[in-house]
DNA sequence: CTTGACTCTATAGTAGACTACAGGGTTATA
DNA sequence: TATAACCCTGTAGTCTACTATAGAGTCAAG
């Protein structure tokens, strides 16, 4: 089976059909075929391209990179240096994204460790911290 | 100077006049008193208030969590123990978020690795990879 | 007393990634 | 052929934490 609509792309590629209408109107899918009635027809590449999309947000990229991505790889005249850049841009932001929970995750250690939990919230170090 | 109108609440605790009256409008600043025109009056409370609004966010605490934390700050009859469990549910989630982001962070920085980033995007690890 | 800066309320817009209608037409199955 | 299940477009709503705007009233300085 290599034709699908959208509701079968849908159950294969486990996206919600609405969601693969709005993949398309982001530019992340090229519009599909479509029968005499309007339905969209989808050959076998959309659920590549789908699978493609599943795993760029699993590296945490947006839709707008996913975007540019999916522009690179579509075109082989296009650098493999642009598509690097993309990948260090974004790895750039997650560590930066790491760092600064690190930081909260650290200081709230610290700020709940020293609350015994026990009794009124009068003497409580973490509310006493928070204004400090 | 204790009494302040917005504006100058807004100069002094460096959050904008809009976001006051935000805040307000979502339980996290009580409604503060009024001259006979409607402009509201801040006493110096508002301003310990923000200060805390503020180290609260640093930790990464949403608005809803801070209005229960300020809650039970409010009251001293409540119990450290209800704080320290909003602390405690916060800090997993950041740990959770940390520990997605640096998922991310190992693969994709695995991924970036392997490509040289010369030459065309035909055979490039990184979108062979993503279209596996 | 005028003028410009300030404040008021209520509503709408922003970003990102969807999700949910409403009001139609189409297709597959019994 | 009836009808349920599907599909179409377009618009609106969701969440979070604001930000912006409109239209009107108020305050302080000159």
């Amino acid at each position: 089976m290599s034709e699908r609509t959208i509701g079968q792309l849908a159950a294969v590629s486990n996206v919600s059909v609405e969601t693969i209408r709005y993949y398309e109107h982001q530019g992340l899918l090229p519009a599909p075929k479509r029968r005499r009635s309007g339905y969209r027809i989808y050959s076998d590449d959309f659920l590549t391209r789908l699978g493609f999309i599943r795993r760029a947000k699993e590296l945490g990229f947006g839709l707008k990179e996913i975007r540019d991505l999916l522009t690179l790889a579509d075109d082989p005249q296009s650098d493999k240096k642009a598509v690097k850049s993309i990948c260090e841009h974004h790895l750039a932001e997650l560590e930066q994204r790491i760092e600064d929970l690190n930081h909260m995750r650290q200081a709230l250690f610290k700020l709940a460790k020293q609350c015994d939990g026990r009794g009124s919230v009068r003497y409580c170090p973490i509310i006493e911290s928070l204004n400090r």
